[in-house]
DNA sequence: TGCTAAGCGGAACACTGTTCCGTATCGTTC
DNA sequence: GAACGATACGGAACAGTGTTCCGCTTAGCA
């Protein structure tokens, strides 16, 4: 992920920050504090005590204010950061696997992604501005990717030419959505028959 | 009000608490209480300090703990105890007004109940069982004395008389909606304008 | 190697929800 | 109206939280 600091830098750039590369040690506490921060979120929720972070992290409290002012500062931190972590990995998939497999692996990716956003929704209609530009981050990382994805797929002949990424990613951020504590994988199981119903009506399957 | 402690025993009763009369001053409490609470959370939101509620409210932090065990308990009192007061100033509106000018006037009051409840969906989708009763209990409340009203108004011939209740009601809350914190008297004109809609069928004005 | 600015840690503070218990009040009985 | 038990009250005390502050450490550079 050597490319972090930059995209950190580009959305620092964007929302007015000074632009500035960070010290060795700054550098490390802030990714500390993002894995902690994330860990802990996904399981006690985006309104965990800050000492359960910085502890995880083993940070003091000051370099979290001094890093993330705001606790709205942190949770859009993580959350970038981690569709950036996301997105980041189609690359690799797309090169391990054949084009189709390599989509269905990233759907479920994707999904597990998803599913520890719950309790995010609360904030990011809190009115707060640091959520502002979150959703269209959301979409402007996701949607190349995915569309880069479909493209070599439908390319190969793996799945049908007529899937518009939007759908297919709104579609499956919903097949999250009933998924309970323990759902036995149901959220997988349903991905892949999504991914099947994509390989349907694909031209090497109509070709035969 | 004074069916009101009838009322609360309902709703305790409706909940599975023990019914029974309260002591002289745990009554006085009580309503010290969901009086300073209903204006604390206008001003505050719900999640405003208990300090600030038990000051106002001229009691000490026991007290409410002895009597809203739980935050959500208070806030659902505060809920009910609104919607009966709105609810409740129909009659006297009804016997003061001409029916339709009653009705007109209880849609504005209806109107400033509902501007008093920003900030409560959220409390109300926190999942916790305290809430599950609200809505039915907002809908029996107001659903009579709006039927009521329109029925009168109706009978007099003063609007038209093919008007469904809820429709009445979810479209005078939407009304609500757009309304910022100062909107130049915008909620009431649209309400009123709402009413001359009912008035412009009306059989009187047919019959001329 | 030494210097300086940047960064760090965690004690300390302010504010919150919640509990606890000695005291006061109510309603009842005689 | 006096006495008494049950009920309710007040607010100090405690525990947990976010946030600030400042002496100490470290990184980067000359």
């Amino acid at each position: 992920m050597s490319e972090e600091s930059t995209r950190e830098a580009d959305a620092a750039a964007a929302e007015g920050r000074p632009r500035k590369r960070l010290r060795a040690d700054a550098q490390r506490s802030t990714d500390a504090l993002l894995t902690a921060a994330a860990e802990v979120f996904a399981t006690s929720g985006v309104d965990a005590p800050v000492r359960e972070i910085t502890a995880k992290a083993g940070v003091g409290a000051g370099t979290l204010y001094r890093h993330f002012p705001q606790r709205s500062d942190l949770i859009a931190a993580v959350f970038r950061h981690e569709v950036d972590a996301c997105a980041d990995s189609a690359p690799s998939l797309a090169a391990r696997y054949e084009p189709a497999e390599a989509l269905a692996k990233w759907l479920q990716r994707f999904a597990g992604f998803i599913a520890t956003k719950r309790g995010l929704s609360a904030a990011l209609h809190s009115g707060d501005p640091a959520y502002d530009t979150l959703p269209s981050y959301f979409e402007q990382r996701f949607m190349p990717v995915l569309g880069a994805l479909l493209d070599s797929a439908a390319k190969a002949g793996e799945i049908r030419s007529d899937v518009d990424p939007e759908d297919l990613l709104v579609a499956t951020r919903n097949l999250t959505l009933p998924a309970q504590e323990d759902d036995n994988g149901h959220t997988p199981r349903m991905i892949a028959l999504l991914v099947d119903g994509l390989r349907y009506g694909a031209p090497a399957r109509e070709a035969r």
